[in-house]
DNA sequence: TCACAACTTGCATAATTATTCTATATGATA
DNA sequence: TATCATATAGAATAATTATGCAAGTTGTGA
């Protein structure tokens, strides 16, 4: 999918950018997403800024700078939660399906699996999910209101790796 | 020193009005301190929101939330906690966070408190809440038809104090 | 393939916020 | 008290940001 392609692209180098230089209004961001090789209008960066939770802060001297949230600072190095040693299965680290309902996501997996997957995506804090519930072999995922499940799908990979390879 | 008394007065309502309520836009503000007895235009409001560092967040909802920076803004760059429904800050009784997706909610807590306060929502049987399901540290809650975000949050603050500061 | 739903984005503009300009008031100092 | 520097805040408006709408795209399922 191109679109999105260049949007997941676009909204790594607005954080780069959020990040790297003191930007106190949006038409002042379009100038570096230029030389990034980026051409959107004031309105998607202003939807991307939302998207993003990046806020427009008063500063020390009587500014404003624009600012990430704290959690995509600190935390969130995503990393791979190791499965594939650990359990019979490999290559599936238990996981059988996935399915969404609105704002719900079901997901199967072999007996016993579900608590270590459903541990994983709790620590994984990702904003975009609001929580799990886990049995023994079934997991119900709530989203957040404005997640697609697209975005659900490609959060939850970043936890199970059985959905990278969809 | 008349002007200057007041202006104090009014900072500190400012930051009360901050923390206890849900404020999307500066014009929303200026009702809350009407009731406070204090009566100025946006244009000041804009010049103390600035003086007191207070940003405009997007929240989880697709909404926008003013918010007081963090205690530790002692110098550097500031970073903001994204705003959650609620932020999840030394809650008491395990409470953590909630977080409200159409009709359900999930309390997340710490560690082997989800099951107590759970019951204790549960045997309050308030009719907004149509029942919970807790594991470790995740309770899910289902909220009726009709039953609004607002509203059921100021159920559960019935059995969660922590909810009763925000 | 076709129809339909979901997503993305620009344009135009609404909505919101920041600031300029001005007036008034306060505090300090001689 | 007179004078000056500073502070405060409203009105008007500039500047900035958010969003309704429509168009184009992509994904999905019959």
């Amino acid at each position: 999918m191109q679109v999105v392609k260049s949007k997941k692209r676009r909204l790594e180098i607005i954080k780069d950018i959020i990040t790297s230089q003191k930007i106190s209004n949006q038409s002042d961001m379009l100038q570096p997403l230029h030389k990034a090789g980026i051409e959107v209008t004031q309105a998607t960066l202003s939807r991307d800024l939302k998207y993003l939770k990046i806020a427009k802060v008063p500063d020390n001297n009587g500014n404003y700078i624009y600012t990430l949230p704290k959690e995509d600072n600190l935390g969130r190095t995503q990393q791979y939660s190791p499965v594939l040693d650990v359990h019979p299965q490999v290559g599936l680290g238990g996981f059988l399906s996935i399915d969404f309902s609105y704002n719900l996501a079901i997901i199967k997996t072999s007996p016993g699996f579900a608590g270590s997957i459903a541990y994983d995506i709790d620590t994984g804090n990702s904003p975009e999910i609001l929580g799990t519930v886990a049995g023994d072999d079934t997991i119900l995922i709530v989203i957040g209101e404005n997640v697609s499940h697209k975005r659900a799908y490609e959060v939850l990979a970043e936890y199970i790796p059985a959905l990278r390879s969809y």
